[in-house]
DNA sequence: GCAATAAATGCACTTCCGTTGCATAATTAG
DNA sequence: CTAATTATGCAACGGAAGTGCATTTATTGC
């Protein structure tokens, strides 16, 4: 447990309890949590405090945020190693039309788009909708 | 401007006077536009009359929604023989971070993916984000 | 052309989610 | 221990999407 609080030291967060319990949380699920998901698991919680734990763990790089064509914003936890705001490590992300889940295909990056003169690139989004594996059947 | 009549009548969709109004603005403009952009052009017209033209259209295949992940639905006029349903079709679209328009770059298709097993793509959307060639000063 | 039918429009709300302001509690620094 | 910073709780706002229903406008069958 103690490893929590490290990890959120390192990266300049200060481990209240509540923020470790949403670290933890967002540690269990390999699917992105969008504020409502946190809102319903810590029901007990105010609703202002789970968002601004968010906010500070997307400002210091504990996690990182989704826009996965639902229109919710939602938030995974960074890998070790992970520089979201490099455009290298731009990997991309896979929502599932049925169970409705989105999750990180951190090994598939964004491949490079040669861009017509002029314009240029400094971030990149690539979701790609179907079928997860887990619906899938497989 | 009968041109368009026949347009939206090969479309299905009745040439009201409104939808004919609507129509030649999007034409007019080489930009994804927002029901708020609509809203401002269009201040006489009633809000739900101009949400009710877009989602018409966009169920008829006029135009495509954009997903530029403002958070904002933004639509554009499909290109005469657009297929926007299908996955060949799906080019992507670039938001300046700067004048915050969404442009879509037609010719530019999104690259295809291998997907881990299991996954089953239906669908793509490929936003690339930074300064448009107008503010790039070119 | 006229009544019956269907479609489009206008108006009033509602809901969902993100966000902010400000007071209070807790934590850290001097 | 006190002052200063940071986190939390509470209340409220605001933008955008969406819905229900009455009314107007257009279309179709006779």
């Amino acid at each position: 447990m103690k490893e929590i609080e490290k990890t959120l030291e390192n990266k300049s967060v200060r481990p209240t309890a509540m923020r470790i319990l949403i670290y933890k949380y967002l540690a269990e699920k390999e699917v992105a949590i969008s504020l409502t998901d946190i809102e319903t698991a810590f029901a007990k919680a105010e609703r202002t405090t789970l968002y601004r734990t968010l906010k500070t763990f997307e400002d210091k790089g504990v996690v990182h945020q989704i826009d996965d064509g639902t229109g919710i914003q939602k938030y995974a936890l960074c890998e070790p190693g992970c520089n979201c705001d490099l455009e290298q490590d731009l990997h991309l992300h896979f929502h599932c039309n049925n169970c409705d889940e989105t999750v990180c295909l951190t090994e598939h990056k964004i491949p490079h788009i040669n861009l017509p003169e002029g314009y240029i690139a400094e971030d990149a989004n690539l979701v790609l909708k179907g079928i997860c594996e887990k619906c899938s059947g497989q």
